[in-house]
DNA sequence: GGCACAATCTGAACACTGTCAAGATGTAAT
DNA sequence: ATTACATCTTGACAGTGTTCAGATTGTGCC
């Protein structure tokens, strides 16, 4: 796994780093996570993540990223039938299947610590995915087109999202709660 | 600030520990929190926490406990009208209101890897809160008394419980989403 | 081809962190 | 007074991210 290489110069770096980085998330979270681990993975000493990514923010904000174009792949398999109830139900539970197949890069996603949420990309990856559902949200509500600056629709989907994305981590963390031993995700899913 | 001490012995180092703790997360949040500066803050040596808490996780138990008390009071101190609409916002909002006031301690409370969920205190403390909105929602859908293990009721309170914690980190994050920039966490009150 | 230059990676260091084992110090009980 | 115990300090260890001088390599230019 250490990844031994012969030349001095790895070839794609860049790419390795972000890959072993992706996968120690996957495997064990943010919390075994480390600078140095990632490095070693690649086959590559400490400091060399540093010319590639500046710090470990960089790096952790490219695999935070990659992680939002997964949750948009989720997203879009989901929800193409003509029935605006059942689109809603299937947007939500791939929205909460995504948290379920990787909490690692789900909660890397919302800490605003470990990335750096003022990256040029970072407006676009992160609203694609809610614009998806916030089509369905307007849709569901019987709109046909919706403004985000009208109050109300902006309400409905703020609504809407929080819902989701509360649902959410309330599932991660479900092991912990008693509060709801008997309760699947799919009981609030009838409810929206 | 150091808060030096001529006795050996502190007298009660748990409190001021725990204290330390406390005004540190208040101040900058978890991110600049460390077991050595706590200790620092309170006047003692870097591995005198060790003898009360074990570790730093045991620490910050203490702290989590006690914002969840904080939570309560907010709760307790909200929603005593017999409009049981008006209830539910002001509970809501109350809720909302300890994430701004508090960001840092709510942020602590449900990070798994900084605080101790098998704490034995941990259920009833985090529970209690919950309790107090689990009414609301019931009596906001017009139920005289709730029954958690009635698959209806439950769904009823895990839905608005998911919706009220997606709000609060929604809001939190608020500066850096350009999604809803001109929407207040009241847009979302209207709805519930 | 050969050479200067820029990009890339290493190695060693620094300032941190949490944790642990031994010892110093104070308190309380016998 | 002496013994037992709780408490705190000291010093160390392994680990972290980051920095910087230098070694190594690929690239473009003559």
């Amino acid at each position: 796994m250490p990844g031994k290489r012969s030349t001095y110069h790895h070839g794609d770096l860049r790419a390795a780093l972000i890959q072993a980085a992706d996968e120690i998330i996957a495997e064990g979270g943010i919390e075994v996570f480390s600078l140095r681990a990632a490095a070693q993975r690649a086959g590559v000493s400490p400091s060399a993540p540093a010319h590639h990514f500046g710090s470990a923010k960089g790096l952790l904000t490219e695999v935070a990223l990659l992680a939002f174009e997964r949750v948009g792949r989720y997203i879009e398999e989901a929800g193409h039938s003509d029935d605006v109830v059942a689109d809603m139900r299937a947007l939500s539970l791939a929205f909460v299947t995504f948290a379920v197949d990787h909490p690692g890069h789900f909660r890397l996603m919302f800490r605003n610590d470990l990335v750096n949420r003022s990256d040029p990309r970072y407006p676009e990856m992160s609203i694609k995915p809610g614009m998806r559902l916030a089509l369905a949200v307007s849709a569901y509500h019987g709109k046909s087109e919706m403004d985000l600056n009208r109050f109300e629709d902006a309400a409905d989907i703020f609504c809407a999202l929080s819902a989701l994305h509360g649902l959410a981590h309330l599932v991660l963390a479900e092991k912990t709660t008693p509060f709801f031993e008997n309760a699947s995700s799919r009981d609030f899913l009838e409810k929206e």
